[in-house]
RNA sequence: CGCGGGGUAGAGCAGUUGGUAGCUCGUCGGGCUCAUAACCCGGAGGUCGCAGGUUCAAAUCCUGUCCCCGCAA
């Protein structure tokens, strides 16, 4: 058997999400040879040219980093990969489809990590709309890659409970979860045990970007529907809504789906309670109560600490 | 140089024609009450982000600097 280190990697990846994986491959030793991640681009306020959080972490690592602007097409980066000869490449949220060249090269093929059950939710935000669509459990799933998008042969998983949560809390677990189950499942990949179960394409969904605007909340939906949203769009893009000219954040929030009398039904978008517990917003149907929300400039408050520098008036519309 | 808001008591805010700072909540003590997160009285707590400048005098004007945040990317 050979030895981690025996191992030549690639490493794919650009976002957080793709930070636990790359440390477990340093820390269990494997021979990540060469990080690849998105360029530097101009991103933030004040239009700074700013690396990704792999490559900081990849420059925290001392690891080898190439940042192409394309990989289709791209015969300079081909080559690079190619001469590199090595045995596996790993990618985890890298950003960009790998072509068939590139899936080619490694013996032992090319792997990725997913945050989701596959074949549910493949594509850009499988995180996001998982809790969007009120899902209490998701996971993390590595698989063989195929040309096409997050189609490619299942060879593990891992599920977790995520009622309740946010996008962001799902995030955090799901991370180090992935990182786990590609090193857990390294070994037989390298031994060639590893197992590979074709997906069941009939049952896939699809987790397309999210938009900003996605983050505006429309009261005029059942409560669960907002509370879904409100968890899925935090911490980014965030959700929220306007009151008056101000749009505010909607950080937190929690529902009570005890239907208003339909006599009685306040117009969605209402606000029937301004107290210390929270925000009571009549939704279509129940209502919303916001928790946390965020003005614009602000940080994140609580309502009851919201409320102690500044006035909300009832009965104005969330719009 | 993308646009913009902000850093003032533990928390959230007010206070810019310059004159050593106020509100709400919290906190501490006392009172009222069968009781209370309610109410009344009283107290503690702030070198007003940092550095320099102007001035008799700066939270307030000028310059520089650090940090936080919204938009846009």
């Amino acid at each position: 058997m050979m030895a981690n280190g025996d191992v030549k990697i690639v490493y794919m990846g650009t976002p957080d999400f793709a930070l636990p994986a790359l440390s477990a491959l340093v820390h269990e030793d494997w021979n990540v040879s060469l990080v690849v991640t998105q360029p530097d681009r101009p991103r933030g306020r004040g239009k700074s040219v700013t690396p990704s959080p792999v490559k900081l972490r990849a420059s925290e690592l001392c690891l080898p980093i190439a940042q192409p602007d394309r990989i289709k097409d791209n015969a300079e980066f081909v080559n690079l990969i190619t001469d590199l000869h090595p045995d596996l490449i790993v990618v985890a949220a890298y950003g960009k489809i790998l072509p068939r060249e590139l899936l080619d090269i490694p013996r032992f093929g090319c792997v990725n990590i997913h945050a989701s059950l596959l074949p549910k939710y493949r594509g850009a935000a499988p995180i996001h709309r998982a809790v969007e669509a009120g899902e209490t459990e998701t996971g993390v799933t590595l698989m063989y890659m195929a040309e096409e998008l997050d189609a490619g042969d299942i060879i593990a998983a891992a599920r977790i409970d995520i009622a309740g949560m946010n996008t962001g809390q799902v995030h955090d677990l799901l991370a180090p979860l992935g990182a786990k189950l590609l090193t857990d499942t390294l070994p037989a990949i390298v031994a060639g045990t590893a197992p590979r179960v074709t997906q069941d394409h009939d049952a896939a969904t699809y987790a397309p970007m999210v938009r900003k605007e996605e983050g505006h909340i429309d009261f005029n939906a059942p409560a669960c529907v907002i509370g879904n949203k409100i968890r899925a769009m935090n911490p980014a893009p965030g959700a929220y809504a306007f009151l008056d000219d101000m749009q505010m954040k909607i950080v937190r929030a929690r529902v009570c789906e005890d239907a208003p009398n339909a006599e009685t039904a306040p117009k969605p978008g209402t606000l029937l309670c301004v107290s210390q517990d929270g925000i009571t917003v009549a939704a279509r149907d129940g209502v919303v109560i916001l928790d946390v929300i965020q003005a614009p400039g602000k940080k994140p408050l609580r309502v009851s600490e919201y409320l102690k520098g500044n006035a909300i008036d009832l009965g104005g519309v969330f719009r």
